[in-house]
DNA sequence: AAGAAGTAGCTGCTTCAAGCAGCGAAATGG
DNA sequence: CCATTTCGCTGCTTGAAGCAGCTACTTCTT
């Protein structure tokens, strides 16, 4: 019946945004337990994608200045997170590259989690995992693309019918 | 065959603090656009979810101290959010109010997001969709449950078999 | 080949959110 | 009624980030 339908999206809808906020609290409360600061592990996880990076690098994809990247790189070395080495094709740059011991001192804090999580989906087909992961994909695009829509141009589509 | 399953579940666990990591972007560029702090918007949020609520209880729910409730309150007037009232039973107390006519114009900057994600859902089935919930509301209860177990225990279990 | 322009990263300065500690006012409990 | 607790506020400090300017180096132009 559609009365039941409105209702599950509307309760999906409301879930949403408790479902992020929960993930968010998680990965502040790993950054305090570890005494950084959640751009930090942000940053180490963005490195962990790419590989080592020059900092302008990073700075863009933490979407960061490079002088605020060039302080997160700091830290992140003082707290043995990150070497920097010199490229030695261009003497300008500063590759920074991971310190995989300590990343794997950060990893340790997402273990109990991994665990539920896997628990969880153990019980779960393939159809529906796939199903799962077309919605988490397509959803991730969308939020990706408004972002960049909405730093662009601002606040302009929507409930406009004529220019 | 266990072969693809293994590389759902992979992929799965691959884009799950993508999926977290771009909600979280959009979040950010929101509150750029309103010029306001993101953590301003959370407690929005919360006070649209428990409504009118005195500073302290506001603090515990942002994971705050009361000293930067004040002046989160303090931001959230300065800007026309909340209102702050007087608690006519305790005159101790101040009871923060949000104002309906501001927080919609919080909302239209979700209005987009909000479409996009109507036309993502508005393809599944009610089997899907109740499938979908589920997922989401355990493994919002997990990060939460695992959340408190951080912070009130620290990194205690996994990967030990004795004392 | 040489100068102009662009790029990479670093540094000083400022801003602003948050923590901490201590305060006065008001409620509560023995 | 006095002691204790609770509530919110304020001064101070810390720390992440932006901005602007700098040096060193590379690339483009002619």
């Amino acid at each position: 019946m559609a009365r039941k339908r409105a209702e599950l999206v509307a309760a999906l809808t409301e879930e949403m945004p408790w479902y992020i906020s929960a993930a968010v609290r998680y990965q502040i409360a790993v950054a305090d337990q570890l005494g950084m600061a959640v751009t930090d592990i942000h940053a180490v996880g963005a490195l962990l994608e790419i590989g080592p990076a020059g900092v302008r690098r990073l700075a863009d994809l933490m979407g960061l200045t490079t002088g605020a990247a060039t302080r997160l790189v700091d830290r992140l070395e003082q707290a043995g997170f990150v070497r920097r080495e010199p490229d030695p094709n261009d003497r300008r740059r500063v590759v920074v590259r991971l310190v995989p011991d300590r990343v794997a001192d950060i990893a340790r804090y997402y273990e109990p989690i991994g665990e539920r999580w896997q628990q969880q989906v153990a019980g779960y087909s393939d159809r529906q995992l796939e199903f799962l992961l077309d919605f988490l994909r397509q959803g991730r695009e969308d939020a990706s693309s408004e972002t960049v829509a909405l730093r662009t141009t601002g606040l302009r589509h929507a409930t406009r019918r004529r220019p």
